[in-house]
RNA sequence: GGAGAGGUGGCAGAGUGGUCGAAUGUACCUGACUCGAAAUCAGGCGUAGGUGCAAGCCUACCGUGGGUUCGAAUCCCACCCUCUCCGCCA
């Protein structure tokens, strides 16, 4: 969410930023509602002050035996005309808030302008691609020579885009998340959480799935509905129970869960409706956990292989910051994800994504990208962003600043790392022609001292 | 799943349908006393929004949403959550 304030002094510039991310703000729009917005609050609130001084006076005329008749009289003069202003109010005011809440986020002036990924910013490479001489396999011939990557399996338990691993390569994925988490809670400073996969309408608000990517989402009931079909069998004259299954359903529905698409959304919620201490900040977490995308609209796109799933595993970065630091930590952040890939040996390239290539919270992300020798070219494999204050202004999570008063904090994330992608990395960069891959050293101690995975 | 209890400010904890945004305690801040601290005393101390150059004034908020009423923290209904006990369960 943009703050309210800048969007009225300066609706041009916002508009101006948010035209470099391809977003049209509709300005026009915004004028209108805020404009009528203004005029009913403060008619709507002149009106309640009045009703309550004669409230208040009815209330003390009567106890001293007065007469109260004008006094009633005049509250219901009032009474209508405030009803009709309050539901126009809040009418207005729920269009308000539908309007921003569907605003990305603006863009930090650094993000360098452009639309598509071919203009996003190389910022720097590390490593070398290794060479091979021989033809090389990708992830999905290594794994299923290996016989631990079994996508027939997966499909037949579930459908497709999900995938089936075992023996080594299981141990693998695995070792490498121990492995991430242990890097970062020992070296890195951050807190080990276990959070929940399943998480309420609120939590994906906060963070910004909802309510504009509800479609990317899995979700499940929290629990037993009545469906619309049953209302309606219900006789005319039980209007009462009528009115209860309706209610019953409408908060229900609210009340429904989604599968989390990152550990970004529990964790980073961990600080909604909160005021965390100043000397607290900065709070950095770590969560290894499964992540569930349904992936709509990215129907013919890596099909092939696990790059894409509807489940996969990430260990996830998040920081709670103070405003004035967060850059700084985004850059820290950064270096944490960086350091897995060079422990582990991989060739990548850190990339900042341009205006259009950014998510809808984001106001700079900086990609991962690691070396594929099948692919022949480097694959996102984590993410990192600095949202400023846009998450945390729709979780109300602030700090007690220096003078004692509230102020919103900034959030951060990254991946640190995509676990399956990881899995692809190490299978396809230290593959050897005869079919098996080296286990890189770093993982050595979590694979029981195996140095070559060979099929079985 | 069954039975019961409860949700009020940072925390604890009062609250008769009518200046209750809410007593009191505690924490915290400021001042006095002190060489300093503790103790004591005095004052201050919620959040969000509107309006105003400002001091200020106004509105909303006592789990959430409805209802009754001129007026609701207080009465009624539904829902959510927490706790205790029983059952089931990894």
């Amino acid at each position: 969410m943009l703050d309210k304030q800048a969007l009225r002094n300066d609706l041009a510039a916002v508009a101006a930023r948010l035209a470099t991310r391809g977003y049209v703000l509709d300005t026009a729009k915004f004028d209108q509602l805020e404009g009528e917005r203004k005029v009913i609050q403060t008619r709507s609130q002149e009106l309640q002050a009045k009703c309550n001084a004669a409230s208040r006076q009815i209330g003390y005329n009567r106890v001293k035996g007065n007469d109260v008749s004008a006094f009633m009289a005049e509250v219901a003069n009032l009474g209508d005309e405030l009803k009709q202003l309050e539901t126009r109010l809040e009418k207005v005011q729920h269009e308000l808030n539908a309007f921003l809440s569907v605003i990305p986020n603006t863009p930090h002036e650094s993000v360098p302008v452009g639309k598509l990924e071919a203009d996003n910013q190389e910022v720097r490479k590390w490593g070398a691609p290794p060479k091979f001489d021989f033809v090389v396999k990708d992830h999905v011939g290594i794994g299923e020579g290996l016989g631990g990557l079994d996508f027939e399996t997966a499909t037949k338990i579930s459908g497709a885009r999900f995938s089936l691993l075992k023996g080594p390569l299981a141990r693998l994925h695995r070792a490498l998340a121990q492995f991430m988490l242990d890097l970062h809670t020992e070296q890195h400073g951050y807190i080990e959480t276990y959070v929940p996969y399943l998480v309420n309408a609120d939590s994906m608000y906060g963070t910004g799935q909802l309510p504009k990517f509800e479609a990317d989402l899995f979700s499940v009931n929290a629990s037993a509905v009545y469906t619309t079909e049953e209302i309606n069998q219900v006789e005319l004259d039980k209007i009462e129970e009528k009115e209860r299954r309706v209610t019953l359903l409408r908060t229900k529905q609210h009340n429904k869960f989604y599968l989390i698409p990152t550990a970004e959304v529990p964790v980073t919620n961990m600080v909604r409706d909160e005021i965390v201490p100043l000397e607290k900040l900065p709070l950095k977490f770590v969560a290894h956990t499964p992540c569930f995308r349904s992936e709509a609209g990215s129907y013919g796109k890596d099909t092939r292989g696990m790059i894409r799933q509807h489940q996969f595993d990430k260990v996830e970065l998040v920081q709670i910051v103070h405003p004035e630091k967060s850059y700084e930590g985004l850059e820290e952040l950064l270096g944490h994800a960086e350091a897995i890939l060079q422990k582990l040996g991989l060739p990548y390239r850190v990339v900042k994504l341009c205006t259009g290539d950014m998510g809808f919270s984001a106001a700079l992300t900086y990609d991962i990208e690691v070396w594929l020798p099948a692919q022949n070219t480097y694959r996102e494999i984590s993410s990192c962003s600095n949202f400023e204050a846009f998450q945390a202004r729709r979780m109300q999570a602030r700090f007690r600043n220096a003078r004692g008063k509230p102020e919103l904090l900034h959030t951060l994330n990254g991946s640190g790392l995509a676990v399956g992608r990881t899995l692809v990395a190490v299978l396809e960069n230290y593959q050897q022609a005869d079919g098996s891959v080296v286990v890189p050293e770093a993982l050595r101690p979590y694979m029981g001292g195996m140095e070559v995975i060979r099929a079985d």
